[in-house]
DNA sequence: CTAGACAGCGGAGTACGCTCCAAGGTCAAG
DNA sequence: CTTGACCTTGGAGCGTACTCCGCTGTCTAG
C-alpha cells in the first residue's frame, strides 16, 4: 500500500509517516517508481506504536523494542518477554493513577488549597 | 523560601523553577534584594503540577486550571469540580491501560507478530 | 498531450519543556 | 576586604515529535 492509503487507514499524516520512516520506526520497501510500499501489517504496527506512545514510551524506545523483537532468535519467547515487560509498565502506571485518584477523591469537598499564591 | 531551598524540597532544578515562573506557573514575590521568595505552599502546588503532568496535562493547561481555581468565587466547589474532572481523566487513562493490558496478555505465549517488516 | 491526483526530497519551522551559560549582584563568615 | 555560597538576568541550545513548504517526478483518465 502506498503512503496515502496508509495515512488514511491510520489517521497519521503522510509527513508523520515519512518522519517515522526517517527515524527507523517504519521500513519502507519501494515500488519501481520510488514510491513507498507498505505491507498491510504496518497498520497494526502503527496502532501499537500509538498505544505504546500513550503509555509514555518515546518513539526511540518503541523502535528499539521493535528491533529487539525482529532480532530475537526465539521470536515467540521474546515477544512474551516484551509483553510481560510492558504489562509491568502498565501495572505501575495504573498503581500511580490509582494513588492519584485516591488523593483527588479525598480532596473533593474539602477546601484544601493547592495554590495559595496571591491569597 | 528562596529558590535554592524550593529546588531542594521539590527536586526541581532552579532553572526549571525560574522557567515555571516565566510561563506563569509560579508567581514569585521578591525580597528587597531582588531574590525570589516563595511561600511554603508552593511545595504542595509543585507536587500537584508534577502529578498533573504525569496525567498528560501540559504546563499551560495546569496553569490555566490554577488560575481558574484562584478566580473561582466558590473556591471549595471549584476545587471539587476540578478534581472530579481530573478523576474522570484518570479513569479514562486507566481504562485505556486496562484494555492495553488485556491485549498484551492475550498475546503472551502466542507468536503473533506486531511488526512483520523484513520477515 | 495535458490536467490532476499522488508521490518524492530536503530543509526550515514550531511547540513544549527544559537546560546551560556568562556576566554580574548580595551577603554572611573569617 | 576577600572568599564562597547563593542569587539575578538574558539568551542560546537541545531533544522530541511533528508540520509545512517548495519544487520535482509519476501515473491515469479524458
Amino acid at each position: 500500500m502506498r503512503i496515502g492509503e496508509l495515512s488514511a487507514r491510520t489517521g497519521l499524516s503522510k509527513d508523520t509517516l515519512r518522519f517515522y520512516e526517517r527515524i527507523g520506526l517504519l521500513d519502507g520497501d519501494r515500488l519501481p517508481n520510488g514510491y513507498r510500499d507498505f505491507p498491510p501489517e504496518t497498520v497494526v504496527w502503527l496502532r501499537y506504536v500509538r498505544t505504546a506512545q500513550t503509555l509514555g514510551f518515546t518513539l526511540a524506545e518503541i523502535g528499539r523494542h521493535g528491533e529487539e523483537l525482529r532480532d530475537a532468535p526465539d521470536s515467540a519467547a521474546a515477544l512474551s518477554a516484551l509483553f510481560e515487560d510492558k504489562i509491568r509498565v502498565v501495572d505501575a502506571r495504573m498503581a500511580e493513577l490509582t494513588a492519584l485518584r485516591a488523593d483527588l477523591t479525598s480532596r473533593v469537598g474539602t477546601g484544601c488549597p493547592l495554590r495559595a499564591d496571591r491569597t
